[in-house]
DNA sequence: GTCTATAGGACGATAGAC
DNA sequence: GTCTATCGTCCTATAGAC
């Protein structure tokens, strides 16, 4: 059920766990290349250069999001819920996406591509929302609501305590 | 009025506008220096490492950030509205905040003192928008959803669109 | 207080063995 | 597919003139 990943998406999750713990700055293909058991020429064989593993991440934010709507969509639990929890970090938030979103957030300003995926990805979300909410300025809030559970995560802060209230108070305004 | 500002106060100010321009991988002692108009030797003699220039950036966040929440307590608009006016960017936006927390922005997840300095910001702000709403959780609901308006305008997005509407979504909370 | 020049180190990427 | 070794570049920081 969880074999070994193979070796290019353990240097990739590598890239995500150095983004998340130490930021841009700590990311060398020399430490990406240590933290994925593999060496520096064995990193290069699978991501040409760096700017081939940012792509590599890139490329993940673009496939996680789609499955992550998908997911949204079917969840019992309801489209709305189901965003504000995926937004807040708590000791047990594993979610791939999740990962991947706080990594990529660590590169924002940095690289148009980035950005934009980033961009796509809200979007995408806001327009979802827009359909289950019913109204598009709502749904911006909403959307805005979780992009800054988001932030508070990129602070390194739990917020899960949070997440029942606005959900009570998102209620009162008819979501 | 308007001198033209001090050698050391021009190099924070190139030091903010290619981090927000270009993020944290631009930055160089070099590329700081020309953009304040000094040489790298200039540049070193008021700032004596990159690190001095982390930390000039961090004591600016302080200040300005104890001067902003004095004049949001001032503000004939109230607390609330001036916080999320704050919050959104669009052309005219020139608030030093501002540029300084977006600047600061670029640097989450890098630097841990500008992790704390950033945390320090949002929970002070936090603690003032309580005192005018009254209610706990819906402070750390007007707090976060400001987040959220900064995390669009670090994506490069115009939020000031939503402004009224969000006001009008927090009057229909009582707020 | 501001400059030029350069030492010294770190990093990305290539070459080639296995 | 993975490794070691190395080259060339860019960058920080220092030294010292003005």
């Amino acid at each position: 059920m969880m074999p070994k990943p193979s070796a290019k998406e353990r240097i990739l999750d590598a890239y995500q766990d150095i983004l998340i713990e130490h930021g841009i700055g700590a990311i060398t293909l020399e430490a990406v290349a240590a933290r994925a058991e593999v060496s520096k020429g064995g990193l290069l064989y699978h991501f040409g250069s760096k700017e081939a593993l940012l792509q590599g991440l890139i490329d993940r934010v673009g496939h996680l999001g789609v499955t992550d709507l998908d997911e949204a969509r079917a969840a019992p639990e309801g489209v709305v819920r189901y965003y504000l929890r995926s937004s807040v970090t708590d000791v047990t938030q594993d979610k791939a996406m999740h990962r991947t979103t706080l990594a990529a957030m660590r590169l924002i300003g940095n690289e148009e591509a980035v950005d934009e995926a980033m961009r796509a990805y809200t979007h995408n979300w806001r327009d979802l929302l827009a359909e289950h909410v019913g109204d598009s300025v709502l749904a911006d809030f909403v959307g805005i609501t979780g992009d800054g559970l988001y932030l508070r995560a990129m602070l390194g802060e739990d917020t899960s305590h949070l997440l029942d209230d606005f959900i009570a108070i998102l209620a009162r305004l008819g979501i």
